[in-house]
DNA sequence: AATTAAATTTCGCCT
DNA sequence: AGGCGAAGTTTAATT
């Protein structure tokens, strides 16, 4: 991690995009546009009156009413109420759809093997549907980002192992930046990289150059610890290869961590008040 | 259940319906459009770009990318993204809500309480914002239908009780139609009521009626049994008190029953070919 | 109101 | 690809 790392935004760059919205239209105009959509890999919003046939690992019936479809670029399929929070037919990503009008009806059917299942919705009346060019790179994190997880370190040093004292963090040496850097209870020099998800191969290496660029400097013996939820097999051997640990480290506790030291200082502040 | 109660569908009469579909708003217009939405109780779609936070049982952060937000009438929140079946933020039924928009900012906040939680989303730019008025009273039946649950303990009598031999369905008597006519073992009359759902007091008051009509013309004795997956404690004391029965009937396993009546009618068709 | 059990669970991680 | 376990699970049913 190196908060360097953070995008400007998309937003400035792309003010126009593709959007294509029919409001009210015939079911051959609906036919047209939903056709297109699904062929282009375009996430789909269709809002009208509609009734489904669901069967595969159960069945189901879902007699006429308005109701909302969407239609997902990795081919999931959601039809939603006017309430709840679940969907009342849907069908996970991997379909594949087929779209046709007849009879003043649009269906749209969604079929996958394995298990075999298909979804069929049929339209009778179409109050709009919307073809949309979703630009979506933005990353989510649960729990804890990995700046919280850093600051969870800084603020209990003993997260990474016990005795460990952070000295810096964000520090600037020759490849980047380090994302803590302190000592052990040993007194050895400790750079600890930390990485939100499952570590690979780019995140032992990232931190073997973060060592020798500490190392020339120092001149002394370095420990590098990755830290990170979980690291793959192959990794955590590179990792041995290079002399360097891995320390498990879970987001969610993180969390807590962040959570319990602003209840203390709360806390610390009304004793003092 | 007596098919008679069919509706015709609400398609014939309200070919108008209110629907604003704002293209491309700026955030001033966002606002107007989707207070007057959360304050009217309508559904609303969003489609922009935004980030979210969430906090309460969990903690999440969502960096900024193009999502489509859906508020519906019962309060409850999604945020979509252009993949993936699950929402990637929401918030169950019985939010309030909070609109405002400040420096080009449309920030919605969903906020419930028991447990304490917050979503709030953020968004700078606006594809699209869409106000619906859902008319949704279709019913939704998983698994098997009440027509289908007939079927069923027509092919396979014994899913009623052993010994039992449907005579007629959908019989005309006094007061409407009776689901299943029969006799059971001992050659006793027996009149079926099927509900797809709990039983309430209303369903023994109709089987109630359904032995009355049919006991004065047979003038011999008949016996009622309210068929559905469950009943209210209440109604099943009403039951005895009148005399009649409760049978668990559970549409799941109707369906199956016909799955494998179909099977073997298949099977049987091939044998005799 | 609290607890338990089922879900068209989905989803990720592991073998 | 199949199996196991967790989820901001949700939802319905039961005590």
């Amino acid at each position: 991690m190196h908060k360097s790392s953070k995008s400007i935004g998309e937003n400035a760059l792309s003010s126009f995009k593709p959007l294509n919205v029919l409001v009210r239209p015939n079911v051959a105009e609906a036919e047209k546009a939903v056709k297109e959509a699904v062929s282009q890999r375009k996430t789909l919003l269709v809002v009208g009156n509609c009734w489904v046939h669901y069967l595969g690992r159960a069945k189901s019936k879902l007699e006429p009413g308005e109701r909302i479809l969407i239609i997902k670029e990795d081919g999931s399929l959601l039809v939603h109420r006017s309430v709840g929070y679940e969907p009342v037919n849907w069908q996970p990503p991997g379909c594949i759809f087929n779209v046709q009008a007849k009879d003043a009806l649009l269906e749209i059917r969604a079929v996958r093997r394995k298990p075999a299942e298909s979804v069929k919705v049929f339209f009778d009346r179409i109050q709009m549907v919307s073809a949309l060019s979703l630009q979506d790179s933005g990353e989510f994190s649960l729990y804890a980002s990995e700046e919280d997880m850093q600051k969870a370190i800084l603020c209990r040093p003993s997260l990474l192992e016990e005795g460990f004292k952070p000295i810096s963090y964000e520090k600037r040496v020759q490849p980047g930046f380090v994302d803590i850097y302190g000592v052990d209870k040993d007194g050895k020099l400790v750079v600890v990289e930390i990485k939100r998800k499952k570590a690979g191969k780019e995140a032992a290496i990232q931190l073997a150059k973060y060592i020798d660029a500490v190392k020339s400097r120092a001149d002394r013996e370095v420990r590098g610890i990755l830290a990170a939820p979980s690291i793959a097999k192959e990794v955590q051997r590179t990792l041995e290869t290079l002399g360097l640990e891995f320390k498990p480290l879970d987001p969610k506790k993180c969390a807590e961590t962040l959570r319990r030291s602003e209840t203390a200082k709360l806390a610390e502040f009304f004793v003092e008040k």
